[in-house]
This record gives C-alpha cells, sequence and structure tokens, in this order.
DNA sequence: TCTATTTGTTAGATTAGTCTAACAGAAATA
DNA sequence: TATTTCTGTTAGACTAATCTAACAAATAGA
C-alpha cells in the first residue's frame, strides 16, 4: 500500500482526484463530467483516460462509466488530503481568501512529499489541542504587528556602509511591502549596506551576492533588528 | 514593476532562478554552469535560453555569456523568495529536514501566489516578534502531542452507527499514522459510521461521501472530538 | 422506427520540455 | 601551427498535454 510510488503526472492526478469528487457525489463518472469539472474539452479527457487505464488506476473502456482502481482510488484520496491540507493552511492561518487558497492549493497540491504533509496534518492536530496557539494566530497574528513589542528595529537607511544585519520586518502599506517582498526583503534575509543612500540618490544593499538599488524613502520601511545576529535563520548556507 | 505577469512556466522560472544564483556567486553564467546546476544536458539549456531570450528575459545571444534583463530578475528574484519562504516554513515551523524542504519548496515555489507570499511572509515576521509563538512551535508543536489537555477524545471505534464527528487527531505510530493521513483522515475532517465492525470484521467508515472499510486497530487510532460539532472546519462547503 | 441530440472518440496540429548523437567553434596544449 | 579538449549548438526523436474539427455511437423524442 504505500509502494504507490505515484510516478504519475500532475495532470494525471488531477483526473483522479475529479473522478473521487465525482463519484462521491454521483455513483457514475463520466467522460462530459469530468471534461465540464476539470474546463477541458471531452477530447482531451479521453487520451488521458487511456494512460489512467494503462497504468491501473482506472476501470476504463470505451463509452463506459468510469470506476476507480484500488490503486486510483489511493492516490485520488491522497491527493484530495494533499489539496485540504494546503487550502486549509492557507486560509485558516495566513487568512488567505477562500477562492485564493483554493487555486493555490489546487497547483502546489502534487509537490507536497509524504514527510510534509504527515507534519502539516500534525500541525493542525497540534493547533486544535492548544488554545493558546489559536488565540496568537487569530487573533495576533491577522491584526497585530502594530504594538512594537520593546524590541529595538533599526531602519535600513541607518545601516552603517559595509554593515549586514537581518530583516526584522517590512512597515509599509501592501504595495510597497509587496514590491520589496517580492525582491526577497523577507524576515531573516540577511543584508549588506554597499553604498549608503544621499538626497535623490538610492541606496545600494546586497542581497544573495547581488546588488541592487534601492530608494531611500523605500528602504525606510525595511526595518532591521538591530544586533548584529539574531533569530539566525539560513541564507548563508544556501 | 507589478505588470511582470509571469505567462511563464515553471521550468522557465527555474531556469531565472538558476542563472540568478550562479550570478550571484561567479560574475558570470554559461550553458554549462546552468546544465550542471539543474541537472539537465546542456542541449536543453540552449533551446530554454532562446524562449527566456524570446520572452527578454534575459540577454543571450550564441555562444555567450548570459545576463538577465531588468524583467527577467525580478521574476527570477521573486522565485528565489517563494522558495525561501516555503523551505523556511517547512523546515522551522513544520520540521521537515532540510533536504526534504528544498524538493518540496522547488516544487511548490511556482505555484505560490502573490497574496500568500506576502502572508507567508507576514507570518514569519509576527513569529519573529512574537516569542510566546516561537515557544509553542519550538517546543510545543514538535515535541508535544502526549498532554492529552483534557479535552474529551473519543475514539472511532466508539462512535454510534450513522452518527458523525470531526477528527481531532491520529494517535499512532509514523507507519500507520500516514496510512490514514493519505487516506484523507486528518484533524478537522467529518467523518460518518456507515457500519460499525465487530471481531475481525472492518468498520466502515464515510468520508467525502465515499465509504471505506477501516480495520478495527486501525480505527482505533481515529480520536474525534467528543461533542457534536467543534473547531468547524471546512469539508462540508467543498 | 426514424431522426435529432447528446456524448464520446479519433485525427491531426501545436506547444513545451526533455533526451542522445553528431557537429562546430574556441581555447589550451604540445 | 596543429591537435586535442572543452563548450555550445543543431538535428531528430520522444512524451505529455492540450486544442479544434470531424465523425461515430447511443439515447430520446416524435
Amino acid at each position: 500500500m504505500s509502494t504507490v510510488r505515484s510516478d504519475i503526472t500532475g495532470s494525471l492526478e488531477d483526473y483522479l482526484e475529479t473522478i473521487y469528487r465525482i463519484l462521491g457525489r454521483s455513483s457514475v463518472a463520466r467522460v462530459r463530467d469530468i471534461a465540464e469539472e476539470m474546463q477541458v474539452s471531452p477530447a482531451s479527457v479521453t487520451p488521458a483516460m487511456k494512460r489512467l487505464a494503462e497504468k491501473r488506476l482506472i476501470e476504463y473502456s470505451k463509452r463506459n462509466y468510469i470506476e476507480l482502481t484500488e490503486k486510483g482510488l489511493f492516490i485520488a484520496r491522497r491527493t484530495m488530503t494533499r489539496h485540504n491540507l494546503l487550502s486549509r493552511f492557507l486560509k485558516d492561518i495566513l487568512g488567505i481568501s477562500r477562492e485564493q487558497a483554493e487555486k493555490d492549493a489546487c497547483a502546489m497540491e502534487h509537490f507536497l512529499s509524504e514527510s510534509s504533509m504527515e507534519r502539516l496534518a500534525a500541525f493542525f492536530e497540534y493547533l486544535a489541542a492548544c488554545p493558546e496557539l489559536q488565540v496568537l494566530i487569530n487573533t495576533g497574528f491577522c491584526n497585530s504587528l502594530e504594538g512594537e513589542k520593546g524590541l529595538e528595529l533599526l531602519p535600513l537607511t541607518d545601516l552603517e556602509p559595509g554593515s549586514s544585519r537581518r530583516i526584522a520586518r517590512i512597515k509599509a502599506g501592501q504595495k510597497i511591502r509587496r514590491q520589496l517582498i517580492d525582491s526577497g526583503f523577507i524576515q531573516g534575509a540577511k543584508i549588506t549596506l554597499t553604498r549608503p543612500g544621499g538626497t535623490n540618490l538610492p541606496l545600494i544593499v546586497n542581497l544573495d551576492g547581488y546588488d541592487q538599488e534601492l530608494p531611500g524613502e523605500i528602504a525606510e520601511c525595511v526595518l532591521l533588528h538591530a544586533d548584529r545576529e539574531q533569530t539566525g535563520e539560513d541564507d548563508n548556507e544556501e
């Protein structure tokens, strides 16, 4: 049973999952239903069914109802479970919208390893059993970040040239915040100031061994840990 | 700058990220380096470079060094950041091994949406600023689940036929635990007992509208919330 | 029973990504 | 300078996944 190594593509896993979902509600699964549910043309479904039947994951003969074999059922359920774990994490922990969480989960579900899946499940079990954690995540994380917590933070603009610090957080509106995060400015990342800025002169900072320019007013939104090493993260042993 | 919609495949994103990583350490990037780093044949790199050049994401001419354009640099950094966020989450929060975390992150990084990425970054910022949460996650989650927390839990074998409960947690060694999780038995999932088991007679339980058999000794490892509704999760509005 | 509609399949094209094997250009060495 | 080695490209094949358009089978209605 644990020998079911899916040497199977993401697309085929999607077909299996869809068949599973259809059979969970309608007793039979037909090409039409699958095509509709997955938003593909029926002409794409037939060859996919052939590939699945070849791998003995479904019972399929021309123009007939489609059934899952035991192996197919196993993979379908596992894929579904991954999907649920991921979308719950995105929705309930990170606070992503339902639609976006579904979309992201759909795409990522094919790549979550057995061990990550198991740990994610454990995380939810722990969360369910630990009210303090629930409070911290639900009330704390979603709303807060306003209370400064007394920790000393240093804006990137105040860093001395040549010295390195780790990012504590980004303090900016969504637009600038996203822009910075896209560029790699995330909590724990190590930054070195290559050249300080001046009036109308952008700073140059080094991240991943790569210099990049940063206008002063944006650099002010990047808050660093004041002390040299703290919350030691990766980024150097990469 | 936020108009860089990557209508780009995961594979091409990988090439960009690899080029970025190489340029972060070696001043020039050649076909050979890329092929080696990505473990593909050099003959696969050339056409990939052509596709990237066509999309104006790299500067590339036959037999020359490869440079990232501004757009390419942007996508490369963003992909790298996603990778870092995911692998850190898997490693530091879920406690997955470094190697597995890297592998999973590699595969999933292409599918994390802008908003999920931003929230994940916010999660780390919050974690860094909140020592209580750190304690709960580092000491609590990784070791515990032993203290019963006083909550009343009911093994699946004690459920009355026809009635439904939500799963609180799985209490079993890794093998059975994984097997159950693969089959969809995760915290929060709603289960209905279709037919109780007997001596040598497996139970039949319904999950996602789908009946499945479960030997008694395995069903004992599935602990349910004793009360009918609690920690209301999804699974019904799917 | 005969036609019209629904449903499923096939044929043929396209895109992306990979490979091996053969070749070409550049650099290093003798 | 001539040759060998390293590096990069091309040619050609293959797989997976998708599409549209045309066709075929089954079902339903009249």
